[in-house]
RNA sequence: GGGCCGGUAGCUCAGUCCGGCAGAGCGUCUGGCUUUUAACCAGACGGUCGCGUGUUCGAAUCGCGCCCGGCCCGCCA
C-alpha cells in the first residue's frame, strides 16, 4: 500500500461497509452513485440521502451524531455547518422514528498557539485584542484552553467562554445540541481506556498513521502531557508506564507557526487523565466513546484526519468508523472567514438581518456545493426562502422539481409549519424602515397589499418584525434601501425654473390641508401644469427628502409628515 | 509536484449521481394599469453550462486532457 494511499480510486463502487482497508469509506458521500436499498435515486433532500446511509448500518439507538470545533476563538457561522448539517440529519432520523442524540466536542483540551486579535463576549460582540488583558493571554500559550483564565473574566475559562459562544449559535438557531468538553472527559476518564490502547499498541499505532503522515519515527508516542509545574501540554514522552497508567515526560518547546513557545523544562510523571491524546488519535477516541454514528466535517480532513481516522479506527481499534459527510467551505462576501482579517460574521449578527429560518434554509442547501454567503444581496436569500415557502403553501406554482424541494426541505427550515404566516417582501420591509412609526409602517403595508383585511394580530406583528431586520441590512450595507429622512440638512439639489414652480404650487396645495392621496394626486398635477416629466418630478421629491433617487410612495409619505417641515423643505428654505 | 472539491445568465442559485428542447428568482428593456416610485401585470433581453477532446442518434450531465479558485499531501486542529 502505497503512501499517501489513492483512496479516492475506489470511489464508484466503494461500499459503506467493510472489513478490511482496502475498502475505505469515501467520505464524499453524497451523490456517490451507490444505489439505494431498492435502487432509489434522486433525492430532493441530502440529508434524506445521508439518513438512508446511517440506517443502512443499522446502529444502536440513540443514534449519535457528532461534530466540534476547538474553542479557539469567535465561533462563526462558517462554524455553523458543523452545527445545521448534522442537525438536519439528526430531525430526518427522528422523524423516521429513531432516537437521536446530536452531540458537539468542545475540543477544549487544545492547546492555545497564537494570540487571536479579534474576541467576542458573552452577548456576541466583537471586541480587539488590546480590549481585554492580553498580557494575560500571552503568557498562557501552550496551555489547554480551559486552563487559561477567560479574558471577560465571566467564565471558568478561555475554552468556557467560547464553548458558552458555541452553545448560545445553535440555541438561537433552535438546534438542540449536547456540548461536550474534551477536558471533562479526559478528566473523567471517558478517553483512559483509548489512550491506554493506544500506548499498548503504539507499534501499531505509528504504523497506521506513517502512511498518512511524515515525520513519525519509532519512538513516536501518541500523547501529550501536561505539566505539573508550567501547565503547558508537551509531547515529549521519556516512558510509559501501563501498570500504574502513567506517562514521564519532559516539558520541551513547542513550535507554533512563526513562533516558538517555551517549555519549562520540568520532568514529571503525568496519569493518562493528566494530557490528551493527538488530534487524529483523539478524534478517534471520541468516536468510541460517544459511540459515533455519523459526523460531518469540512473538506480540510477530507484528504487528512479521515483517511487515517477511518484506518485507526478500524485497524487499530476494531469498530466501525461513523458515516462521513464533507461539506464545501463557503466564503463571506467572497472571502474566506478570517477572524485575524476581521472577516467573521457571528450567528447573533446574521440574526440582526434575517430570521432564523432563512439562516436555517442556507444550511439546508447542498452541503457539496461551494456558496458564497454575500450580506450585500442577503434580500435574494430571503426572496428564496420566501419563494420556497410560497411554493410549500402552493400559493405560486413552480415545477415539479421545485415542488418537491418546498415540500420536502421546508418543514425542516421552519420552528412550526403555519400557513397563516405573513411575509413583506425583504426589499420593501426595508423601505418601511424609513419611518419609525410602526403604526404608519402596518398602514403602508396594508395599503401596499402586503397584510390581508383579516390578519390576526401576532401575525402582523410577526411580519412587521422583518422591518427591523431589513432596517439594520440597510444601514449595514448603506445601500439604496437605506432611507433617511434627512431632516436637519437640506441636500443638495439643482433645481430648474419649471420645477421650483412646480415644488411652490406644491408646497401651497400641502399648506391648504390636503389627505394623503389628494397630495399624491396634486404631485402629478404640477408637474404637469410646468411640463416637468413626471418621472424627474418624483425624483426631485426623494432628492429632497431622503437624498435618493426613489423612496415611498410619495405623497401619502409627505402626508404624514409635520407640515410645517414639508413647507419648508419644498421651498428649500431648509 | 500528487490528490480532492468547486466553476451553469449581470447577481443569487436549481438542474449533474440517472445523457433527451438550458431553467428559476432578482436585474435590464418595452408596453399596460385613464397617477411608473418597494409597485403590480404582460412581454422581451440575457448562456461557448470554465476550455478542449472522446464516447453517443443525442453531452451541462459520462471518459480523458487542460485552465481558474480553494483544500489536503509538514506542524496544529
Amino acid at each position: 500500500m502505497s503512501s499517501p494511499r489513492a483512496w479516492g480510486t475506489n470511489r464508484p463502487t466503494g461500499p459503506r461497509m467493510s472489513d478490511n482497508a482496502d475498502t475505505d469509506a469515501d467520505p464524499y458521500t453524497l451523490h456517490d452513485g451507490d444505489e439505494g436499498e431498492n435502487g432509489e435515486r434522486g433525492f430532493v433532500f441530502w440529508a434524506d440521502e445521508m439518513a438512508d446511509e446511517i440506517e443502512v448500518r443499522a446502529p444502536e439507538e440513540p443514534i449519535v451524531i457528532k461534530g466540534g470545533i476547538s474553542p479557539s476563538g469567535v465561533p462563526h457561522i462558517g462554524n455553523v455547518n458543523e452545527i445545521m448539517r448534522g442537525y438536519f440529519v439528526a430531525e430526518v432520523l427522528r422523524e423516521r422514528g429513531h432516537e437521536v442524540r446530536q452531540v458537539f466536542t468542545a475540543d477544549d483540551k487544545d492547546r492555545l498557539r497564537g494570540l487571536p486579535r479579534k474576541l467576542a463576549d458573552l452577548e456576541g460582540n466583537i471586541v480587539d485584542l488590546g480590549e481585554v488583558d492580553a498580557g494575560a493571554l500571552g503568557r498562557n500559550l501552550g496551555k489547554p484552553y480551559t486552563a487559561i483564565p477567560d479574558p471577560f473574566g465571566c467564565c471558568d475559562s478561555y475554552g468556557d467562554h467560547f464553548s458558552m459562544l458555541i452553545g448560545r449559535s445553535a440555541d438561537l438557531l433552535g438546534v438542540p445540541i449536547e456540548i461536550e468538553s474534551n477536558t471533562a472527559m479526559y478528566e473523567e476518564g471517558e478517553f483512559e481506556e483509548s489512550t491506554r490502547y493506544f500506548l499498548e499498541n503504539r507499534e501499531r499505532a505509528h504504523e497506521v498513521l506513517s502512511k498518512y503522515q511524515d515525520g513519525v519515527d519509532e519512538s513516536y508516542i501518541p500523547f501529550l502531557a501536561e505539566c505539573e509545574n508550567c501547565g503547558h501540554l508537551t509531547d515529549q514522552i521519556t516512558s510509559v508506564n501501563l501498570d500504574s497508567n502513567t506517562v514521564e515526560y519532559e516539558c520541551v518547546d513547542v513550535e507554533a507557526g512563526e513562533q516558538v513557545i517555551e517549555g519549562c523544562g520540568h520532568e514529571g510523571t503525568a496519569t493518562l487523565r493528566e494530557g490528551k491524546l493527538p488530534w487524529r488519535f483523539e478524534w478517534v477516541a471520541q468516536w468510541k466513546a460517544l459511540g459515533v454514528d455519523f459526523e460531518p466535517f469540512g473538506k480540510d480532513h477530507a484528504e487528512g484526519s479521515w483517511p487515517s481516522g477511518q484506518d485507526i479506527a478500524r485497524n487499530v481499534f476494531d469498530f466501525e468508523p461513523p458515516v462521513p459527510m464533507v461539506y464545501e467551505w463557503f466564503t463571506l462576501d467572497g472571502e474566506a472567514f478570517s477572524s485575524s482579517a476581521g472577516n467573521v460574521m457571528l450567528v447573533s449578527e446574521v440574526l440582526d438581518l434575517i430570521e432564523p429560518e432563512v439562516l436555517r434554509y442556507f444550511f439546508a442547501k447542498d452541503p457539496s456545493r461551494a456558496r458564497d454567503f454575500n450580506v450585500e444581496r442577503i434580500d435574494l436569500l430571503v426572496d428564496e426562502f420566501d419563494r420556497l415557502e410560497r411554493i410549500y403553501f402552493g400559493e405560486v406554482e413552480a415545477d415539479d422539481r421545485e415542488e418537491q424541494r418546498a415540500e420536502r426541505i421546508y418543514p425542516f427550515c421552519v420552528e412550526e409549519v403555519c400557513e397563516a404566516r405573513i411575509r413583506l417582501p425583504y426589499t420593501f420591509a426595508a423601505v418601511l424602515g424609513m419611518t419609525d412609526d410602526s403604526d404608519l409602517r402596518e398602514e403602508i403595508a396594508r395599503r401596499e397589499g402586503h397584510i390581508p383585511e383579516e390578519a390576526p394580530d401576532w401575525a402582523v406583528e410577526e411580519a412587521l418584525s422583518r422591518v427591523e431586520s431589513a432596517r439594520n441590512w440597510a444601514r449595514e450595507t448603506e445601500n439604496e434601501y437605506d432611507y433617511d429622512l434627512k431632516r436637519t440638512e437640506l441636500p443638495d439639489v439643482e433645481v430648474d425654473g419649471n420645477t421650483k414652480r412646480a415644488l411652490e404650487e406644491l408646497a401651497d396645495f400641502v399648506e391648504e390641508g390636503h389627505t394623503p392621496e389628494e397630495i399624491q394626486g396634486e404631485i402629478y398635477e404640477a408637474a404637469k401644469r410646468n411640463d416637468v416629466p413626471v418621472g424627474d418630478f418624483f425624483a426631485t421629491g426623494y432628492r429632497l427628502f431622503f437624498d435618493q433617487e426613489q423612496g415611498p410612495k410619495l405623497g401619502q409619505f409627505l402626508g404624514k409628515l409635520d407640515r410645517e417641515f414639508v413647507l419648508a423643505r419644498l421651498r428649500r428654505e431648509r
